[in-house]
DNA sequence: GTCTATACCACGATAGAC
DNA sequence: GTCTATCGTGGTATAGAC
């Protein structure tokens, strides 16, 4: 909830119940523990992005709509590991990133694959795909910071919810 | 670039070249110097927001797409500050961030209300509000992370874009 | 692998001269 | 209002016993 510089060892060890200086026998580092978390959340993240696309089929329309409501679900399920994946990754150097890097250009370039096929078959009338790419995960990447029990609304109703938007801004009729 | 605690007071000192002591002679602590800043940008983003609904004159599709223009030229001319106010306000106390907070659901509130309006007039036909409203604000927040002199588009047509996938998304017709 | 104890350092903030 | 100097705290990480 602080962030990498706002959690210490110290903290860290306290929800644990270890000492502090327990972690070291498992990370040679703090950078290294958040590197972790990072490699274990784009993994996830990534095998689910595959597992949507070949559920979705061969229509453009269906892959992105299984995308964006496995996303969505993912994100509101999943809201910690979410948040430390997308916005603390950046604080590790480069070494530590790569294996987190490595993975992440797939998830941005599978959603822009999806439209850019779907405006190539006709069956997509989006006028800018990045924004467009954009749009659509940004939707899932803020969900951690306002969806929860008392929203109002289910996980499913989420993401039913999400991936009618995401049809709309491609272009395909309700 | 590296939030609230991974920025000292040392560094700020450095930035505009002055003794780390001296920025106690124009704030008390280092939380009041966030706090300053996330007021100054609660102020200048509802401003913004207020003219464009203004501009947007009476219809709620016209309202939308001057709001959203607006606020995604906002965020890519002012990508710091931006971050500042959306993501590290939550590390101010409650009492430093009330005159800050006091303006926030002011932005939100003011999507929301178009939104049910242009229902209501059945100008519009989005499903679920909420959602949309969250869908719509979160293609601004996610500008200063992607977008910049290497994206290949203009502020202008960013904006444009992202105005008509909100309009996408409240289903008027393109 | 865990503990207690501690080294070493950077942090926010203050004191007091100018 | 700015400086130099410094205080006290809490940070990451290590040493060495068990």
């Amino acid at each position: 909830m602080h962030g990498f510089h706002g959690t210490s060892m110290r903290d860290l060890a306290k929800a644990i119940e270890l000492a502090p200086s327990a972690l070291y026998a498992s990370f040679p580092s703090k950078e290294h523990v958040l590197a972790e978390l990072v490699r274990l959340g784009h993994e996830a993240h990534l095998a689910m992005f595959r597992k949507a696309v070949l559920d979705g089929g061969s229509d453009p329309a269906d892959q992105l709509r299984a995308l964006v409501h496995a996303n969505a679900v993912m994100h509101a399920t999943y809201p910690h590991i979410a948040v430390v994946v997308n916005d603390e990754m950046h604080v590790l150097n480069a070494e530590l990133a790569a294996p987190g890097l490595a993975r992440a250009p797939s998830g941005i370039a599978m959603l822009m694959d999806i439209i850019e096929r779907g405006i190539a078959m006709k069956r997509f009338v989006a006028r800018h795909p990045m924004v467009t790419a954009g749009a659509i995960g940004a939707m899932a990447l803020r969900i951690p910071y306002w969806f929860g029990p008392s929203a109002g609304i289910t996980i499913e109703e989420l993401a039913a919810a999400q991936a009618a938007l995401a049809l709309d801004m491609v272009g395909v009729a309700r």
